[in-house]
RNA sequence: GGGCGGUUAGCUCAGUUGGUUAGAGCAUCUCGUUUACACCGAGAGGGUCGGGGGUUCGAGUCCCUCACCGCCUACCA
């Protein structure tokens, strides 16, 4: 392979469309991101989170999968056998919806079809349109095993469901029920808790007016729901509740229908609630249900799949439930039934596909048990095996399992895995087989059923860190590759799938399926709503793509993450990852424009041969402290911090300070210098971009291979991960830590002359005389060593470091640690404003030293703070009377 | 009803174990087109950390309490 070798003249202007679609080719071209199982390297696996085959990318993908690639592509440079898994999901009901509303436009719906068919276009239509988001994270930069992409309905992946099925349904652990279950009407299917979201709506309660048999009397019965009324098989009270004792046992007669129903007392009725009489409707209200298996009542169903009234309901029979509830309370209310209604506020369950509003009713299901498999999940986040960052989630998680409620895993759809059960109607026989039976196998006749429905998705979700790997054969990557290590999901998903994993993960491979679960924020709005479609707030990544690039998306995203906050985005805020972006860039075309010779290899510059200046020890010891902080940051999973370290040192610490000290060298005559000035920038610079290589895989590789750094290895991606020097390694080359700090008063001492300027007006191009009176004899030689650098900075005419200096006029004049800064200014001096300017600061530092007077005159303080604290104000109270004192000269002068 | 998160500069947010003058980006103001960069540079102004109470020599940082915003969870019909 051949990437060429030679540095070649960077364009003015990045432009970042072309540089990106090239390099993810290039990338695939060599299957850059393709692991193969190596017992020799450290495994690092993250699998996907995968999205659905109907998903389009949005913000919240954006931000899950750059986390991702972070997190893998560090690894990978560390040299671990990294590996990071895609995928999809088949999202059961939502790709049905799809198709069927496809098939609606053409008039049909998937009952005019065989099931076999419907399949067949179920498919057809994910071969077109499926791949849409693999397309999209590919543009994102995500650098995925793209050989290894999995799909929960692949055949590998169907065996793997199929085996989990029989398995727990051998142990007893899957069973059907006949149970009061989400339904959604519209979907026509049953749901999970955890896919039923329940929304703060204002209802009302309905008080109803029941008669009692034979009597005048009537109680009254408040509830949500009133069409359910007609599937009342009784009334319960408490039975401590004294106002209706004398009724349990008597019969009421339901309004309308003119049942007979009976009136019972059940430990469940809060007297305190309502009238104290519940209506009891066990097909449609999981309590009712409770208190009908108790009093051994039969449920009576009033309405069909559809949300529609049955027969059952009499003279409502056809109409919609919320049709229904309309007629009959006016009915009610014509026959003087109705005591009141009350506005009444409660949370309604809608379906999470379709937001039709849920409703609870009788349906014989199949069911997972989860508390066995719950408690050795529960285990293992609490003994810590499994960590979740931030770890807050814990107790979210443990709450959920420790409370945890069966699982109901059937759907009435087509698309999805089939659940394995047959049936054989001749001797009642039904079991679970891994293979299609002919036959059966008690009584050998031919003609059985396999079970209609299908299983929920995340049937296949909860088994994806090691469905992908091939399970539940023993593979060569389920070797290597399992457990996993860190899992990157929004909470929005912690019990769908996270928690799920974990008893998956526990149950069928006796390991945890990961160690890490790193929960991001949710992305929102700059007004804080989540980004939805209706609300049409939504930022497509792929524009911000188009408008900025991906390198710029990823890194806005990556700087406005904090640990699992939520994030806030508006278009201009990716502006900032753009700009950072164009200004690496800016920087790399300086050295270009600066180069005195062949391209450099960073790996192989030697600092022990140079005498290093102050300014490139200064700028090789914060590399160090960049990268330590970067990877430090990036171990806590503080993308953000790790992100900021190294905005921070480029753009301040390379391109302000050393780039800018870098032109008093190139400028200058002294060749070998500059040479040695190119070596430190290289080496410094091709670190930072590796560095930044996770979160900016682009631009950085764009620029590995701009400035030739590809004599070193052929692409970042292979090139070494950056070593956190310390001052021991740093040494090694004439390093001192005493010369870094000097580095630092150095650029405050700049800074206070470049105030200076400004304070006067003068332009660039007004070269000022300095003269720099230092705080000690030692400082003094370093500056004048140091000349060059200082002036240059400063954009001085002339600059004299004297020990004695004293101005003899009224000159302006700053402190800094290094001494007191002086500027020559010809031309007006408002004497008057520089003193009054000098006075309001001598305030500031008696106002510091009076704060540290009394502080350290506090016996407490001196007594009870550690030492080196109380040490520490010592110093600052000396520093401020030192400077006290120079403010009072410098005003003395002035006034004389 | 429970639980969690948030309330710090005009805006969006950092602030790890309590300890020098509370930070960043954007915005604002002033100056600036010396060949890296106006998607830029230099400089400046701006907050006492939601309210109240407490612990401590010392609190944005710990405890209590109140308020508001947001999220999750819950079978009170």
């Amino acid at each position: 392979m051949n990437w060429g070798f030679f540095m070649s003249e960077l364009p003015k202007n990045y432009e970042p469309a072309g540089v990106e679609a090239k390099w993810y080719a290039k990338w695939m071209e060599e299957k850059a991101f393709h692991a193969v199982p190596d017992e020799t390297k450290e495994p690092w696996t993250i699998v996907i989170p995968p999205p659905n085959v109907t998903g389009i990318l949005h913000m919240g993908h954006a931000l899950n999968n750059t986390i991702q690639d972070v997190l893998i592509r560090q690894k990978r440079m560390q040299g671990k056998n990294a590996l990071w898994v895609p995928g999809t999901d088949h999202a059961g009901i939502a790709t049905q919806n799809v198709v069927e509303r496809k098939l609606a436009k053409e008039g049909k719906s998937r009952h005019d079809l065989s099931r076999d068919e419907f399949l067949k276009e179920v498919w057809a239509w994910k071969e077109e349109y499926g791949n849409t988001i693999v397309g999209q994270l590919k543009k994102l930069g995500s650098s995925c095993d793209w050989d290894r992409e999995r799909f929960t309905m692949d055949e590998g992946l169907s065996k793997a469901v199929v085996e989990v099925f029989c398995r727990l349904y051998d142990k007893k652990l899957i069973y059907r029920g006949n149970r009061i279950i989400n339904w959604c009407p519209r979907c026509t299917t049953a749901l999970s808790d955890e896919e039923s979201e329940h929304v703060e709506t204002e209802g009302a309660l309905y008080y109803i007016r029941y008669a009692v048999k034979d009597e005048k009397r009537k109680i009254v019965v408040a509830t949500t729901r009133p069409e359910t009324m007609l599937g009342d098989v009784a009334v319960a009270v408490s039975p401590r509740d004294k106002r209706y004792s004398d009724l349990v046992g008597k019969t009421l007669i339901l309004p309308i229908i003119g049942r007979e129903i009976p009136v019972v007392a059940d430990e469940f009725v809060d007297p305190n609630f309502g009238t104290g009489c519940v209506k009891v409707t066990p097909a449609h209200d999981p309590n009712d249900f409770e208190i009908g298996l108790r009093h051994k009542f039969s449920p009576i169903n009033v309405m069909d799949d559809h949300g529609v009234m049955n027969e059952a309901a009499g003279p409502y029979a056809g109409m919609d439930r919320f049709e229904c509830r309309k007629k009959l309370v006016e009915d009610l209310k014509h026959g003087g039934l109705i005591e009141k209604i009350d506005k009444h506020m409660h949370a309604v369950g809608h379906c999470y596909r379709c937001s039709t509003v849920v409703e609870p009713r009788l349906s014989p299901q199949w069911f997972v048990k989860m508390q066995p498999l719950a408690k050795p999940a529960i285990e293992a986040v609490r003994d810590g095996r499994i960590k979740f960052v931030p770890e807050r989630w814990n107790k979210v998680y443990l709450d959920w399992m420790e409370n945890i409620r069966d699982w109901c895993i059937s759907r009435q759809i087509w698309w999805g895995h089939r659940i394995p059960v047959f049936y054989c109607d001749a001797c009642g026989y039904e079991w679970a087989s891994r293979e299609v039976p002919h036959d059966c196998p008690v009584c050998g006749v031919r003609d059985i059923r396999q079970d209609e429905d299908v299983l929920d998705t995340w049937f296949s979700s909860w088994l994806w860190p090691f469905s992908v790997f091939g399970w539940p054969e023993k593979t060569a990557d389920l070797k290597q590759f399992y457990p996993t290590n860190t899992i990157a999901t929004a909470p929005e998903i912690l019990f769908f799938w996270v928690a799920r994993m974990i008893m998956a993960g526990l149950e069928f491979m006796d390991e945890i399926p990961f160690d890490t679960v790193y929960f991001h924020g949710t992305v929102r709005d700059d007004q804080g709503r989540k980004m939805s479609k209706s609300l049409g707030n939504s930022i497509d990544p792929l524009n911000i793509i188009e408008k900025y690039s991906a390198d710029a998306l990823r890194f806005s995203l990556m700087m406005l993450t904090a640990t699992g906050q939520d994030v806030y985005v508006n278009d201009e805020k990716f502006e900032l990852g753009r700009n950072f972006c164009t200004k690496i860039w800016n920087a790399a075309r300086f050295m270009q424009m600066n180069a005195t010779g062949a391209p450099i290899d960073p790996d192989k510059v030697d600092f022990r041969a140079m005498k290093l200046s102050p300014d490139d020890q200064h700028l090789l010891a914060k590399l160090g402290e960049a990268i330590r902080n970067t990877e430090d940051s990036l171990e806590r999973h503080r993308f953000n911090d790790a992100a900021l370290a190294m905005y921070d040192f480029m753009w301040h610490h390379y391109c302000d300070w050393y780039v800018e000290y870098s032109k008093s060298v190139f400028r200058g005559d002294d060749a070998q210098r500059k040479r040695e000035v190119e070596q430190v920038m290289h080496y410094v610079f091709s670190s930072a971009i590796r560095l930044l290589h996770p979160f900016i895989p682009f631009i950085t590789e764009e620029l590995w291979h701009g400035m030739g750094y590809n004599i070193a290895s052929e692409s970042i991606q292979t090139a070494p991960w950056p070593k956190a020097l310390s001052y021991d390694d740093l040494s090694a080359w004439g390093i001192q830590r005493g010369t870094v700090e000097y580095v630092e008063a150095k650029h405050d001492l700049i800074r206070v002359g470049r105030t200076l300027r400004t304070d006067y007006n003068l332009t660039p191009k007004q070269q000022a005389n300095f003269y720099i009176r230092p705080a000690q004899e030692r400082i003094g030689k370093l500056l004048c060593d140091d000349i060059a650098s200082v002036s240059s900075l400063l954009g001085a005419g002339t600059i004299q470091i004297d020990r004695d200096f004293t101005p003899e006029g009224a000159m302006p004049s700053g402190i800094s640690q290094l001494g007191t800064v002086y500027m020559s200014i010809e031309g007006l001096v408002d004497t008057a404003a520089e003193i009054a300017k000098l006075k309001k600061q001598v305030e500031l530092v008696e106002n510091g030293i009076t704060g540290i007077t009394k502080k350290l005159s506090n016996e407490n303080f001196v007594s009870r703070a550690p030492a080196d604290v109380v040490a520490g104000e010592e110093k600052r109270k000396a520093e401020l009377i030192e400077k006290r004192e120079k403010l009072q000269k410098l005003i003395e002068t002035l006034s004389a």
